[in-house]
DNA sequence: ATGTTTTCGGACAGCGCTATCCTAGTTCAA
DNA sequence: TTGAACTAGGATAGCGCTGTCCGAAAACAT
């Protein structure tokens, strides 16, 4: 019955064809005005763009993509979503980039680079206009992946150890320099034999652990068995369950450097609950300054990592790239601050 | 110099057309033994399908979006990413989704019906295959979006109270009968003066507090006046706060709901610094069973709720309804689990 | 006054698919 | 046997944009 008429698409969309009839110009002066490519007359601008909102034209990503070649997606690859150090950091890129009209497609990796390059494989299906990734330890497929796509990418949370000529955009904080910086802290502090425990041995914990252990070496206090490695996941019981075996079996211990917070808060509760007395007994200090640190009993000295900074500044250099333009710097390095609380 | 070759595409994709000339078929044939359209001879479609391996052809989205009008995007649309329940809940939907092959496009509302609209509209764009939306509480103008695009959606969490005729798709559980059923055992436990602190009080958090009310009154028990409503974000911070505050001005409550597991935390930490007896002077217990909340001193009595659970089964009502399938029920009632530690 | 360059708008051809229509071949009932 | 009803493949026309090429007019140089 309902016979098609030609202006009535389907779709119900308004198209670009729509606003270019209603504003009397060619689509290409649309594109080209709402865009803001090449030189278009102001006044034409004007027109144009009072039409298309008038008509509440909004341009169709997909057919975007598909002429241009490149979408308005940006994909952000984080090995946990159960970590609250990711999720800081993708809120943070989320909403830096959003703000810039940019969608954030995010993938979870799991700590492991096959899924990481099936995740990479698929993103780059949608034609993302950036890449931002997590640590700078991507299999060779990945990166290989990565250079023949030509997407811009930052690096989130490490920095290279040194800079030469190519070196990749990161932005983060020198891990292996707070590991050290806490531990001298507390060597500060007249701790002798200070204890290093780790869970999720990713290479941002090893780079801790390598920290800690030059600190000791250093100053001749290096023990190479008050290392308690856990490739386990992290979490509080985890913690707990470190901390009564690293006080079972080394008790002379008169600290101990949890890699993350939610080991050492864990560690905490478990000396509240055996009454071993923090920090008189043992010091405790965690990293990250989790939620939940300051108020722990007795607060835990801990290193603040700047994340919502690191993922808005990654975020912010990657629509940089993205506009074709040069960051100042290719690496950007946040630092860290130590938080000195009650258990230390 | 280079002249461009015909077969020589710019973008170096192989195409449907590729296959198709490599299969000796027609691009119609391609597609749709592909996707498992229609009648297609099962010879061709092995034939396709070897041909298509063998080129590593992969259909591009933007151009499947384009001509079809639907994309391999899901939208799903959260209050925070701050509040380790509604991450839980994405994880667990985009682990499913992703396995179905769909992608997930995040949108943090931040608990404002305005930016969820504006969200929900941006994504639209991308013309989504699906939605999942937190709750039921969208504004009107949100509503009538959701209605004209035809985009299948399930709501995650809340459950309406009464099931009519155009019930939407929804998952979770009846918040208002975990509140009093919670209640109801504290009760049970001898306990008279049950006050109820909450923070963000999101429309969940509303509904926990009817339940904690009804069964008060219903004992003859409510105060009103032991209702602790407090409009700022949750964390142990502001639970420790608002429990010193109950203490103070209330000392004869012998037992405090929170209406989140960080709240509740945050007092039995406060309770540990005060030197107040947990469950002697007064009893705690929470909501959502938190990570930490196990490992707290005293372990926290909670309310366990199925947020994992949630996120899958939302997604898979989704995958259901992309298929153009109904689902056996519309409302998913998935329960929760009252977890009794030794804070109560 | 003439040639040369620059500016800015339009025409047009895709991007890589899907959906619709069409047709030749086949099956089946009467 | 004949025509109707189905099957399975191909041809074709977009989906809604962008990028490239073109040319008229304007700006500038000589």
């Amino acid at each position: 019955m309902s016979l098609p008429i030609k202006n009535h698409r389907a779709s119900g969309r308004v198209t670009l064809t729509d606003v270019a009839r209603a504003a009397g110009v060619s689509p290409s002066t649309v594109s080209r005005a709402l865009r803001g490519e090449r030189a278009v007359d102001p006044a034409l601008i004007e027109r144009v763009v009072a039409v298309s909102d008038k008509l509440g034209y909004v341009p169709d990503p997909a057919a975007r993509a598909l002429a241009s070649q490149r979408s308005n997606h940006v994909a952000i690859l984080i090995p946990l979503l159960s970590n609250a150090l990711f999720v800081d950091l993708l809120d943070a890129a989320q909403k830096t980039l959003r703000a810039a009209g940019y969608q954030t497609l995010m993938g979870v990796t799991h700590y492991d680079s096959g899924e990481e390059e099936q995740l990479l494989r698929e993103q780059l299906l949608h034609r993302p206009a950036g890449l931002l990734m997590t640590g700078l330890d991507q299999n060779q497929a990945t990166q290989k992946l990565m250079a023949r796509s030509q997407v811009p990418c930052v690096h989130l949370m490490d920095l290279p150890a040194s800079a030469d000529s190519d070196t990749p955009y990161c932005v983060g904080f020198r891990q292996i320099e707070a590991g050290a910086s806490l531990t001298k802290m507390l060597l500060q502090q007249g701790r002798r034999r200070i204890a290093f425990a780790a869970a999720q041995l990713d290479p941002r914990v090893m780079q801790r652990l390598y920290g800690w252990r030059s600190a000791l070496q250093e100053a001749n206090l290096y023990d190479p068995t008050t290392e308690w490695l856990n490739p386990a996941a992290s979490s509080l019981a985890l913690g707990g369950i470190m901390f009564e075996q690293i006080m079972q079996q080394r008790p002379a211990v008169d600290a101990i450097f949890f890699c993350n917070d939610d080991l050492a808060q864990g560690a905490l509760l478990a000396a509240l609950r055996l009454g071993i007395a923090v920090p008189r007994q043992v010091a405790i200090a965690g990293f990250n300054d989790l939620t939940g640190s300051d108020q722990m009993l007795p607060p835990l000295t801990t290193v603040r990592t700047p994340r919502a900074l690191i993922g808005e500044s990654a975020a912010n250099m990657l629509l940089t790239l993205m506009r074709g333009e040069t960051p100042a710097r290719p690496l950007v390095d946040l630092g860290f601050e130590i938080i000195q609380r009650q258990s230390t």
